[in-house]
DNA sequence: AGCGGATAGTTGAAACTTCAAGTAACACCG
DNA sequence: CGGTGTTACTTGAAGTTTCAACTATCCGCT
């Protein structure tokens, strides 16, 4: 294979990109699973349903944000249900649709599995990029997800703070949309 | 959750990383798997065995190359196989090792793919990054890389061009084995 | 040479994801 | 109203990946 369509630096950032693409999620789900019996797509539906009001989301909008297909979130949250850590129940305002909502138990399982998991994130990411490559990774990434995610379904609600240099504690807001 | 252990400007950093990381392969895999039918792993173990001397690569080099386990290789290979992409035998130096190599059809069939993914590569990436961005990300996947992959397994082949201008970083070595 | 342990790979079963229906409710239109 | 089409799931089967043996070979040691 001689890809002369792309430039030497193209194809050698292209393989890098490539491979923390592909182990990044498996290092994420390696130290969930050995800390706290979840994968990285279970520990992203308790995350998501924790941020929604009534930590409660319609099955639709919980794939969405967690790029799953509609049957793969299915069984999942089935066999999270026979774990306690979500709770089914028909929409009130849409007879066809299903509301998934955290339980008490799942709850618990996240803020018990959250710092470990962030630990990890600062462990593979934060400390080894600096200051400026966060902004650099920020600003590329949203570029990239411009073409993938054209509706940031999976971005929504995390807007960017101020770009220079010192962020502290500004607070964040939900996008509109 | 409100994770206080990152900065917002790394959390809205983290949760783009983690989408282009969770969006790139299923990009990857439908283009393939419409025009090409091949899945991105099949694409990776025809490309991987391409650049091999005689297209040929033992079990469990391919599977580090490929960030595969040996069962996930063996199974897919041997599927593989039945379509004649690529062949085992095995190897003359080591009794317990199998070679895989690439088929005159397997090759082929990545000839004829490839043009496609590049396509889609370009237009999901460089498409929409500066070249300053593009050697950005080099650096930062680089970075990242360092302790994800710290034996460069997946990008043994890939060396970097002359960095232009202003290099930071005395570049680590990143040896091929 | 022969033993013990490590290495390389395969295999079948279990777990998970994808795929192809199938069900039920909503929405519009005549 | 009743029909037609769309939406929002669920379900069971098929395909893929992971997991736990299992086989065979190689290496170091005596």
């Amino acid at each position: 294979m001689s890809m002369q369509w792309l430039t030497s630096e193209q194809l050698a950032t292209w393989v890098r990109l490539v491979a923390v693409a592909e182990l990044l999620p498996g290092a994420l789900d390696s130290q969930l699973r050995r800390d706290a019996e979840l994968t990285h797509f279970e520990y992203m539906v308790l995350a998501m349903l924790s941020e929604a009001p009534e930590r409660t989301l319609r099955m639709t909008a919980l794939a969405a944000r967690t790029n799953a297909t509609l049957p793969r979130l299915s069984h999942a949250v089935r066999r999270m249900e026979d774990r306690d850590l979500v709770e089914r129940f028909p929409c009130p305002q849409d007879g066809r649709a299903t509301n998934a909502r955290l339980t008490e138990t799942g709850w618990q399982k996240l803020v018990a599995a959250a710092p470990g998991h962030v630990a990890n994130v600062r462990h593979h990411v934060f400390e080894v990029l600096s200051p400026e490559q966060v902004a650099q990774l920020a600003d590329i990434t949203d570029a990239i997800l411009d073409r993938l995610d054209p509706d940031g379904v999976m971005t929504a609600p995390y807007q960017r703070p101020t770009p220079p240099a010192d962020a502290a504690e500004p607070a964040r807001q939900r996008t509109a949309q």
